[in-house]
DNA sequence: CGGTTTTGACCTGCGC
DNA sequence: GCGCAGGTCAAAACCG
């Protein structure tokens, strides 16, 4: 797609620099990251014409780029469901399990997440899960033909041991045959991904990044219920503190 | 018609 | 300082 672009000298003088104040400082270094895989049925990638996981939240894409060593490009999104909103999320596929997607989200939702009323229940489901063994909600899907849901996959866990500040990317993909020794079971995305990014890290406020300080004024945000007993599940994505 | 996706260009952090 | 790779921008195309 064609794109005329101004000379260098002149795109300085666009509206990027006339908002300032608006202007994304565009620092590598992001603050906190969650890290989740997802292993989707072959079956439903194809339905789903290949097309990442969705979640509950309404998110945008806004870029995608070829990652090197990786056959699969990268997509970047951030969250239209509110405006302002700054949760964004990429998106790849394992280079060598194209039926994993490795999502990784990024600063935090300012907004109640969308069907919170079902959030109660979809917490309830997590916590039942909790107590009974996955494998048999793994097996129950298994043995469903029927691909009436795409959005059904495996999440999978992520590496045990991995570091609760440093895992990147990279490493995780370089462990990517762990993901699958440490396959737990199945669990429905949507009971997964309602919840907002802080109520997946579930740590203190205070090891928030700077960057997410905004969180901080919006105290008063309500958070569902689901905030606190979202722990079990989340010590299966990984927290990722690029320092 | 408004929101979303596509896609090439631009920006920036980081390693050397 | 330079080059690379990753992240973002934004116009055009697409879609419902």
């Amino acid at each position: 797609m064609g794109r005329i672009r101004l000379p260098k000298s002149e795109f300085k003088s666009t509206s990027r620099l006339l908002e300032p104040q608006f202007v994304d400082t565009k620092k590598r270094k992001m603050g906190q990251k969650v890290v989740i895989t997802v292993q989707m049925e072959a079956k439903a990638i194809k339905q789903k014409n290949e097309g990442p996981p969705s979640d509950c939240w309404s998110w945008r894409k806004y870029g995608q780029k070829p990652i090197k060593g990786s056959p699969y490009p990268r997509g970047y999104y951030r969250c239209s469901s509110s405006k302002g909103c700054s949760a964004k999320k990429q998106v790849e596929r394992c280079s060598k399990d194209s039926t994993l997607f490795i999502i990784t989200y990024t600063s935090i939702h300012n907004h109640p997440g969308p069907n919170l009323p079902n959030n109660e229940d979809s917490v309830m489901t997590l916590q039942q899960q909790d107590q009974e063994p996955m494998v048999d909600q793994h097996v129950s899907l298994e043995d469903n033909d029927d691909i009436d849901d795409p959005q059904s996959f495996h999440y999978c866990k992520s590496p045990v041991n991995s570091s609760t500040t440093t895992t990147s990317i990279s490493q995780v993909q370089q462990e990517e045959n762990i993901f699958t020794d440490t396959f737990l079971g199945t669990i429905s995305y949507d009971d997964f991904l309602p919840l907002s990014y802080p109520q997946l890290m579930n740590f203190p406020k205070s090891e928030l990044s700077e960057e997410n300080d905004f969180y901080d004024e919006l105290g008063e945000l309500q958070l569902p219920p689901s905030s606190t007993s979202f722990a079990g599940i989340f010590e299966e994505a990984i927290l990722v503190d690029p320092s």
